[in-house]
DNA sequence: ATGAAAGCGCTAACAT
DNA sequence: ATGTTAGCGCTTTCAT
């Protein structure tokens, strides 16, 4: 062991042979010897030689590197994501670095900063701040948007159709028989959640009736505990609803405190749909009825459009995945009439 | 915009001086005129130039960089880590590069070895195979074990007492009068686990009981569903525990999902105390008593034993967190003995 | 207060 | 089949 690590100058000169010949067999950029070629293993593995990705991305002016930038890393929809967007990365040869911006647009900013600085190839960003798209489209990094998207804003960008997630997660509870669904999602300037209201909304008047928005629609933003408080309001008033469509992993969350703390049994008391990602450390306890956003389909959708990008070699697309209903124990039919008394349906 | 991102060189000659100069503006390594230092601003702005982090790193021989190597991302344990650790290194200027080993010691390898050519200046490693702490620990990469750590290998670490933990679960089961108390592990392969587990054994031990570890000790492993298998046949078997201590995250999403799978409740039917961290999308249905990884302080100690490290100023000692006991609805006192048929509750 | 220039470790164009 | 060497963009030593 040396002092200071091996270059491959001393690699050269162990072996006997130039510079250009070890970076050639380290790269198998030219043909070569193999005697020479067993020479120059011998002297990486004598010396404990390991390659300088610093100085060939200097070099080569790339990096093998890209930027992963979540909003929520507890989130595990992106957990998730990060994972698979990880083991796509390293198939290719690439090294993530990680950003989680906490929601927070001056801290994207600081984040993609340095992603531009350390000279990333590509960056796979849920964003959170329309300005700073706007900014790394102007700086031509490659540059794939997940989740999110601005109208507007011409990137790449892989989505889920969240219109058609909430009408599949509305229309299960419609089936059921439930007619008073409220609704508790993630703050509506995302444009996730416009979509997934929207699609409640069209949902509602395909049946011809009026989403009444001002009463059936909760804002459980990002954090604390506005739409668990909520939801306990919504429930303790005189016209309850039957059912719950929760549009996201985050006001799934809520939603479930918020049942729990009012004492609502569910499906018992009242039925429940989320809306978000399914992993064997996420809501382990009762298989919950929700859309399921496709994540690792996402994952490997933004990895591609980001390599379409960096090799520039087809021209590149935005991707819109279906998510997919999948029934679990926490709805169930209708049981009476909220107004009048019935028999059973 | 230029084509070509703009260099340190366009600025110098942009602003009418040398690119020494423009770099110590950049570094404030040394006094310059005010008015230089404003032509340089306006030249950068004018330019768009963002420094290049690689040839500084090349040139400097450091990259304010660390690599943060965990075994499971999905794991809330380590999302909320590695968000805690990137917090960290960005307030001290640092970059995170992030993998996953997803508990393969090859896979750890391959993320290691790429971590060591990148010239990260540290590692915070969730360790899985020893053979690569000691690989890493020969190649003098500051390195700060977390979580866990390998007896005889001689590497700073920030781990839990982990014996006291489970003491601490244990102890709060045993005064609700539980006398039969199951344990869920991880694999005894890791020394968390031992630890954990000694620690149930040594509290029977001093009440005088030995711990029928055959009987009463499940092997959830890392993934699958044998811990959840393994539950359902103990509570099925006649002997059944009155509680049930899982020493884990993991351990207890597979104690969860066979409780939920035997139809058993809890804590009606049988008390359950879990081990792990807390989080707002973990377990947000119910309030499950635990004992909590203080999981926040263990991603500010690995950062802190990291950088002691590599700026060399602080001899480096390993860090022992004590975990705290938090009690939920998942444990209730004992109500009948075991044995005995009876009717319904 | 500022500049000139060496050189970090590597790749690749241009030799032979 | 192999070697020589310029140069990627920056920091920093040594001058002035």
């Amino acid at each position: 062991m040396l002092a200071n690590p091996a270059t491959i100058k001393d690699v050269a000169s162990r072996a006997g042979i130039s510079v250009a010949t070890v970076s050639h067999v380290l790269n198998g950029t030219r043909k070569v010897r193999v005697e020479t070629r067993d020479r120059v293993f011998a002297a990486i593995e004598e010396l404990g030689y390991s390659g300088h990705s610093i100085a060939r991305s200097l070099r080569r002016g790339r990096t093998a590197t890209l930027g992963l930038v979540v909003s929520d890393i507890e989130n595990p929809f992106f957990a998730v994501l990060a994972s698979h967007v990880q083991r796509a990365a390293l198939k290719k040869g690439y090294q993530v670095i990680f950003g989680n911006s906490e929601e927070s647009g001056e801290r994207e900013r600081e984040i993609l900063d340095a992603l531009g600085a350390q000279r990333v190839d590509g960056i796979i960003l849920a964003p959170v701040a329309q300005a700073n798209v706007e900014a790394m489209a102007r700086r031509r990094i490659p540059l794939t948007l997940v989740n999110r998207r601005f109208e507007g804003v011409d990137a790449p960008h892989v989505i889920v159709d969240d219109h058609a997630g909430a009408s599949l997660g509305f229309d299960h509870l419609w089936t059921l028989g439930h007619r008073e669904i409220a609704i508790v999602h993630g703050g509506m300037q995302h444009s996730t959640t416009l979509a997934r209201v929207a699609g409640v909304r069209d949902a509602y008047r395909q049946r011809g009736i009026v989403f009444d928005e001002t009463r059936l629609s909760i804002d459980a933003g990002r954090s604390g505990d506005a739409g668990e408080a909520g939801l306990v309001a919504l429930m303790a008033s005189r016209q309850r609803p039957s059912a719950i469509l929760a549009l996201g992993n985050w006001p799934m969350v809520a939603a479930i405190r918020g049942l729990h703390r009012g004492l609502i049994r569910c499906p018992d008391d009242v039925s429940l749909v989320g809306y978000g990602v399914t992993s064997p450390y996420w809501m382990p306890a009762s298989s919950i009825s929700m859309v399921e956003q496709p994540v690792i389909q996402m994952a490997d959708a933004s990895v591609r459009l980001l390599f379409d990008q960096i090799e520039k070699v087809v021209p590149v697309e935005s991707v819109m995945l279906q998510p997919l209903f999948s029934a679990g124990e926490s709805s169930a039919p209708l049981k009476r009439p909220l107004r009048r008394a019935s028999g059973k349906p």
